[in-house]
DNA sequence: AATGAATGAGAGTTCATTCAT
DNA sequence: TATGAATGAACTCTCATTCAT
């Protein structure tokens, strides 16, 4: 909470001011190329040209380009989950928490495309962070689910199975509406219904009044 | 429509037997590679060496590496389109229906992995067909939960946004428990899960008695 | 010796006419570019532009960089030792074998200086063809001084020994005289020099008269 | 003269104690690093790190790559002719004096082996030191030969030639046994045999009795 | 209908060197 | 006296594609 960011974090030797900067400033243009071109149109040269520094400064702070790749999906994993459950944490009942948390979700994808796009492809780059990124934040769901699902507030069956399908619900609509559409945002009609498929999936018992 | 496989069909011009057949190896050899390799690190040498021709006779069938692709997924879509509706054709009420198209939709993944893979890499390869891939799959889905929902058989809203859904749970489940697990089958008490959850999802009034 | 060219001979898949020329322009080049620029000055470029190829054509026919070095290494060493061996046996006496087949040798490294330079390199570029190319080198002299040496033409001792330090002999004075003399050649009267410290040097019995 | 060591000499500039050692301690890196590694494998950064300071600092002592090979090179030829000639001075007869010789060549050879694998690349790298270090080396064989050859107590034609055999003997044996060989050392038989070639091509008079 | 040979642009990566601090 | 940061040219190698046969 008091590091102002998580993109500034030390590498394995601790970093200089200036140094910190450029590593920041190399990781937000992978995000950018990454997000535009796909991992494998990316290029390195391509990402330092965008960060405004030279080829060989790259390797100064990443290993070689599947590093940086890592590193961005580590980093839009640990900031998309700190993101859905702070703005979760602000409801009262499960549904209403899940709703917040759905809108966190589809926000940071409108603002970060990267982090879909990236974990798209990360099968064949990186399959390693690909389930981590999952993993991590099926996590979150079930925690919340397992929660409500004891307190009698929702009626469903195993928590981990339950996660990944609300999960994917999440994802493919973000994909659906929020990338392929041109508001990036997904339209109020198309969230309500969402979530109220996600309601009734979820057994929610005492429908907020 | 009548003819015996989608993967030797015409692509212009009328191909004599012994073409087709050279057709119908490349396509299988670029489905196994693209599976194994994704799409970037397989090579048209790859495809060609697994179809036991020259790197030339390639480009007498396919214009390039992007078009293999595509015919490629084309026909995977069909195919998997094909086995969904047969199955489910099977099933009585809604709900029945939906299991089976479920479990073909896993046993084609089991089976062609290639499918699921060269889908996640789609978006920057051939974004065109990437979104062919999914409307095709969901307008499946649509059709069904607008008969069923007609019926009074299950109580949803807009069944697009329902389709995707569905299609985004199913993915996710295969991604997870398929593609993931050790066994390349969805273990029955997830399936049942992730079944219990779609039921609920869509309303389901009368349960199969 | 009905096959006109050792450089020609087959990679492990057989070769076209066309192909097999290509090879052998490369692994000239290649001769060329390392003699005149060593291992490491050498660029796979340069050997392409001297052969007149593109650099892709290179690794049709070469794995990389040590691998030509590997089969250059390999074929001079071959030739080099023929040379010496069908020069030394047109000789009568043991100490006239070893004058033709130290002509040889250095009549060879005048020619092909690119082996005597390429070897300097070779501990770190190729420690197994280093080894290869002495080893071999030295077998040549063991058995014609084991054959002198019972026939009671010369009195040495361990003809291992002997032979690593006669091959010693000669490569020193093909380094000092040959390559940075200005006239290519060994001077008669070093050569003649050179010669007696190793008919001293063998215990030769019956001077030639 | 009365210096201590060679290293620390001046490079045209004075330089406090802090410095010296400093500089030394970089030549000693140096020396490991060519020694494992060759020279273009030896990087700047790996000597540094080795001598445990910064990239920059080395420019500080030496104006490059080269410069640092071209110090190492003299330095260690100074010191082994001094090792040789310190040895030999020990002995009363030629050949007793040359077996000195010898053997504290193979010691020095055992102890510094980045001398043999720098002087095996020199050539390309720095053909000046090469040829200095040859030089020097010979002369030190020569102006012993000259002596004895006078005194009668060896019979060779000209010295200088021999000077470059011996000199090719000593670095031949050495490469084999010692560099190639598990002992890091010349076993004593190889020893005694290399010692008689040698005797026998000084055409040697009175053997020590 | 098929092939083997060739192409060349472009990729990721390394490293000697410079310089402001 | 020393450092950390930056540079950019050069390198080896890959691969989709073309074409003469």
């Amino acid at each position: 909470m008091s590091n102002e960011d998580a993109t500034a974090e030390v590498p394995g030797k601790a970093l200089g001011e200036k140094g910190a900067r450029t590593r920041r400033r190399l990781l937000e243009a992978a995000e950018q190329v990454f997000a535009d071109l796909g991992y494998h149109d990316a290029s390195i040269v391509k990402i330092t040209e965008a960060a405004g520094v030279s080829q060989g400064t790259f390797y100064l702070y990443f290993a070689g380009k599947q590093e940086i790749f890592d590193v961005l999906v580590e980093d839009l994993n640990t900031r998309i989950r700190r993101a859905m459950s702070e703005a979760s944490a602000k409801g009262a009942a499960r549904i209403e928490k899940e709703r917040l948390g759905f809108e966190a979700f589809f926000r940071f994808t409108a603002e970060h495309p990267a982090l879909y796009r990236v974990i798209r492809q990360a099968e064949f780059v990186s399959p390693r962070m690909l389930r981590l990124h999952y993993d991590r934040l099926a996590e979150g769901y079930v925690e919340g689910l397992r929660t409500a699902s004891d307190a009698g507030e929702i009626s469903i069956g195993d928590p981990g199975v339950t996660a990944w399908a609300l999960m994917a619900v999440g994802e493919m609509i973000g994909l659906r509406w929020i990338l392929w559409g041109d508001t990036r945002e997904v339209p109020p009609e198309v969230f309500d219904e969402a979530m109220a498929f996600v309601a009734r999936a979820l057994g929610v018992q005492a429908p907020d009044d």
